[in-house]
DNA sequence: TCAACTTATGCTCTCATTGAGCATAATAAG
DNA sequence: CTTATTATGCTCAATGAGAGCATAAGTTGA
């Protein structure tokens, strides 16, 4: 018969600082795993044992991502992996959490038109449609993020060449030719570039890359799978409040959700869709800042409510410019 | 060590006659599954395999839905279950398709509310009856759809009692208490029903039993996680269209939407969003009725655009009334 | 003390999308 | 030619989201 093997695979999120946090092994090159065992009920629980036992982090939300066995000289007998995203509150310090936009700089759009913009809020500059008539940062060029987010539009639409769907497809993943920036199709921009040869990963990799840590094996796309739904979950489930402290300001909480989604909300508006929604509560307290006027303190109502099933919890995210 | 067997299980759809159906074995009563082998370079290719060598259906879109690995006590060695969905056309009749309203009759909303505005929408006849086909017997009260429902809610009422948050997440996932009704909850009424013992599969299941068939073990889950998944998907990627003939009429398109969405849409709002899109392109002929004006034919634009990565291509379901 | 500055918070305005219904067009039956 | 029936075109209102102005409440420095 088939022997069969199988391994569990987690990504673990957390954020701190406004910066989106995995935990990694071996020089931030792997991801924890370990064997299912007969021990376990399931799966989940099965994840769950194991996780919070090697690395003392409470796991708040857990969620399957996708099975893959895909076939591989090593492989023998068939390996079957199946991955998991949890979210954690950052217990563990010792452990090696790494930024996540260390793997994938090009998701990172936090600082777009930040600095085109003087005042009410940062705005999101559309200058991704310039990725033709792109002049260049002063000074270091692909150094910059701007300038790496151009150096990829045109390695992408050198790719494409004259395929109408090839440049179609990069233009709707990519956001290039006044396309918006979709900050959920991470995991189809990924594969995109692996099938450009624009990863090392690639199986016929180009003469130039994408800047961005790689992974042995198919690490990496998990990584993206992850990124990929926890930005699609965010937007309606309130998961947001499993990776915040028990008590938090707004713009705290905003600050999260754009570590998450990789790019800047607009202030005001998020607070009215927060505060609508009766998600959170005042705890009464205050948050004293370096500068300005303090924050009021709020808590998740999570529990008065419903528990994690709460729906109607969406997130002020929607299609930027 | 641990020995592990897998399964592929499949969950195979097809509308017909404005009646969304799967593919089942053994008297409706289990799902098409099978090995994976060692032959297969990745699950996916192995499902496409095996299915279309069993049932002699071409598969359209395929897409993975769940492994679960519960311990059971039959199940030794360990057994993983990698759930797929797949879309088909119904190619091969002699296969035992069957409504798959039959097995969740309080999915299938489609009749509500026209009797309430009794104009503009249109009354669907015996069709939605005829599908559980012992239970379509008009007028004796508790078997209709409407008496169904309620007979549903009281249940769930019942299990709730005085606990809050029970009764909070009964009133959001089967749009009680003046909730909209969500068609995506396939997956969350389901486990509510089983936690309430209202299934007969349910570990301790109560006096009375909601109606709908049951399945052996975990397979009707596996379908409410199908259609749960449809639903969602149908919303944001073109794969209805995956369910059409080449040609087709609007309102054709709009009712194999509506079956697999199980509830009723507004006609001229669904062809401005479809039209508005230029997901579908007019053949030049036209669809003689039994009576009124003839209908355009329409096909499929997929080709032309971007294949199945398309995005945009929303359709007009929202929250009902 | 006041002025300048910074951040939090409240409010309005506009635009796009969506739900709903009216009106017209094109066919068959009588 | 009228009626019935369905397809198709168009308008209107309500909602929600994006953007920006205005005010509140603290700080620091003169």
């Amino acid at each position: 018969m088939n022997a069969i093997r199988s391994e569990l695979v987690a990504v673990l999120l957390a954020v701190q600082d406004e910066v989106p946090l995995v935990l990694t092994l071996d020089q931030g090159r792997n991801l924890p795993s370990g064997p299912l065992e007969t021990a376990h009920s399931s799966l989940q629980r099965g994840m769950r044992l194991w996780v919070e036992r090697q690395t003392q982090c409470h796991l708040g939300h857990i969620e399957q991502l996708y099975t893959f066995a895909e076939a591989s000289a090593q492989d023998h007998p068939r390996l079957i992996r199946i991955s998991y995203m949890g979210l954690t509150r950052l217990g563990n310090m010792q452990a090696d959490w790494r930024n996540l936009y260390e793997y994938f700089p090009w998701e990172n759009r936090r600082d777009c038109g930040s600095e085109a913009r003087g005042e009410t809020g940062r705005e999101t500059g559309g200058e991704t449609g310039s990725a033709t008539g792109e002049a260049g940062s002063p000074g270091d060029g692909a150094e910059t993020r701007q300038g790496a987010d151009t150096a990829i539009a045109r390695a992408l639409m050198r790719w494409a060449g004259k395929d109408a769907a090839r440049r179609w497809r990069c233009e709707q993943n990519f956001g290039l030719a006044g396309q918006p920036w979709n900050d959920e199709l991470v995991l189809h921009r990924y594969e995109l570039l692996w099938e450009a040869g624009l990863l090392p990963e690639s199986t016929r990799p180009g003469a130039w890359t994408v800047p961005g840590r790689p992974m042995p094996q198919d690490r990496r796309r998990i990584l993206a799978t992850a990124l990929a739904r926890l930005r699609a979950k965010i937007r309606y489930r309130p998961v947001v409040f499993e990776l915040m402290p028990e008590t938090f300001t707004l713009w705290q909480l905003q600050r999260t959700v754009e570590a998450i989604a990789g790019r800047p909300l607009h202030k005001q508006n998020f607070r009215r869709l927060i505060l609508q929604q009766d998600l959170v509560e005042e705890t009464g307290g205050f948050e004293p800042l370096p500068q300005g006027r303090p924050a009021r303190l709020y808590r998740f109502r999570g529990d008065v409510i419903g528990g994690r099933q709460l729906m109607g919890s969406k997130l002020p995210i929607a299609r930027s410019v």
